[in-house]
DNA sequence: TTGTAGGCGTTATCAT
DNA sequence: ATGATAACGCCTACAA
């Protein structure tokens, strides 16, 4: 035999395929305990899957959500997609995860694809705010979507969101308390909104502390490990600062490398602290501070956010709360 | 306007449905090159997207692939699910990713999932030889798989793999070969194949060289650092080897922050090589010496060896070697 | 070269 | 409480 339908279940079960059907969809009215049992007992014997073709050909649904996210690769997003996807598949939907590597164009290619495979809803991680083309793409397929993580955009779309200020903030009010005057900060890309967050709610920490962050104790990033490695070498040769701030953790570990060739010790001769609390950091020596966000549960938050439009409720954003963490690798500043 | 049909199409366009389809699906023979445009155009001019319902419905294929991993958190997977991910878009396949958490509970949820979403075929990193449950829940799905990574079984189903036993016998060739006699090595765990592969051609290198590697210097490890941290604690205290392998690059991470606590110097007094080469190792200080394998392109080759199952084409397993990638982790040991 | 019509497996709307 | 039947949008013999 083939694949059953519920057109053999009906016959096998000696009913219509309406009853079926109900059984199927638990309607619980109209419908006597007794057949409810026989079909479902027929379903169970053969071990009966509807085909989700016939299905979406009608409902319109596919129970898929997609999920865009610049690279998987990138040790911020595995665990924002474990959250995604555990919160998905308990409200019954798979997954289907596309990374855009930070290009508008695969941006635009993934969304395509996630339209014409139908899913109900997508979780999108844009570049940084949400590209007006993919905007329009969005809008004219009329698929719901929430973003998450980037591309806040307080009126115009709902998502998840980190108060990257706020950790900006408690990452210099840290160094401020312990004592530290001269900081310098390894910022992400300028163009993009959340990095600049981070810092000014850095600047503005130690502004409240009378501290000037003049311009050549900022640098300027891109996120990645080995730029923040090159870049930091000047900061760190002329002795100026006795502190980092580093706007994610991977790039706290390129200046954890540079400080390494370059003989100062960590956090005796300079105190670090990073943002982000990736899994990785767990590996460095001496262990990182850092400015803790709950990606999973972003994650989590993200799907019940687009689960609540899919029922067409009223949605707000939801903002979370970075908190920090003390570890090893700041400290109070030699005299 | 709701979503255009081909039906719409073709009235637009003053064709029938069929000739519509027929452009849709590039037959070349039975139309006018003039028939052909004017339909293309007015696609283009609608932006029309077919109803993949309607078309698997009659087609029986979904154009979606489905990848089971144990957890996209583990930092060996995301490279291995972008090289998935990317091989099987070029092929127009979306892709659902699923994490088992090596649960074979979990493992037989998602099966299930994916076969209820009707995906043309499943990429599987099972727990490691396949579940005999799994293998006929698969069967009788008539799903075709590739496993990969783990779980190999020559006879039985083809994957994409490593040869291990290769990787093993690099690492301990390349220690014995810098000049150490008293090694150590922590495994993962016991119950999986590819671990104990590991193991036995680290332990032919040795032998070969006349060297021994008694019982007390092999520690079971899980994988996981946490266990590496502690379990490598008694090695380095005894100080009784010069040397330890470690079956993985996150358990050399363990061991890096057990010998930084003790106080013992990699790698003046205590070389070490891992194996995998994840991305995450580029943070360690020193560099850590390790057996690379290219799981980005053993994602794409799973991707591959599928689709030629679709095709029905006769597969084979493909084997990857591992190469070894000296770094600053080892070196020869003190006199 | 182009068109007609039946069927794919469900759900939903009416009947009974 | 249960059933017959018309969609849903597409593909594919078979006709013309």
């Amino acid at each position: 035999m083939k694949r059953w339908t519920i057109k053999d279940i009906a016959k096998k079960a000696g009913v219509s395929i309406t009853t079926v059907s109900r059984v199927l969809n638990h309607k619980e009215e109209g419908m006597s305990q007794k057949t409810r049992e026989k079909v479902l007992k027929v379903m169970e014997e053969v071990d009966f899957q509807p085909n989700q073709f016939a299905r979406g050909l009608v409902t319109k649904r596919s129970k898929t959500f997609g999920l865009i996210v610049p690279n998987i690769s990138n040790p911020y997003f595995p665990e924002l997609c474990r959250g995604v996807e555990d919160e998905a598949n308990e409200s019954e939907y798979s997954l289907i995860i596309c990374n855009s590597d930070d290009q508008t164009e695969k941006e635009k290619r993934y969304l395509r694809l996630l339209e014409e495979q139908q899913v109900d809803g997508i979780i999108f991680s844009a570049k940084d705010s949400l590209d007006p083309s993919d905007e329009e793409q969005l809008s004219r397929a009329k698929i719901p979507f929430v973003l998450i993580d980037r591309g806040k955009n307080e009126k115009k779309h709902s998502g998840v969101f980190l108060d990257n200020d706020k950790g900006g903030y408690l990452a210099g009010k840290h160094l401020i308390e312990l004592g530290h005057r001269r900081i310098g900060c390894i910022t992400g890309p300028k163009s993009i909104a959340l990095s600049n967050d981070r810092l000014e709610g850095f600047q503005r920490a130690l502004l409240e502390s009378g501290v000037e962050l003049p311009p050549s104790q900022i640098i300027e990033g891109n996120f990645q490990m080995e730029m923040a490695y090159h870049k930091s070498k000047d900061l760190l040769m002329k002795k100026e600062v006795t502190a980092i701030f580093a706007c994610n953790d991977v790039m706290a570990c390129g200046v954890y490398r540079m400080a390494h060739e370059l003989g100062i010790n960590i956090p005796t001769d300079l105190s670090i602290v990073g943002f982000d609390d990736i899994p990785l950091i767990s590996a460095l020596i001496p262990k990182l501070t850092t400015i803790r966000q709950d990606t999973y549960q972003m994650g989590r938050e993200a799907v019940n956010l687009l689960i609540q439009k899919l029922e067409n409720k009223d949605t707000t954003s939801v903002m979370f709360n970075p908190t920090l963490v003390v570890r090893e690798s700041s400290t109070s500043p030699k005299l």
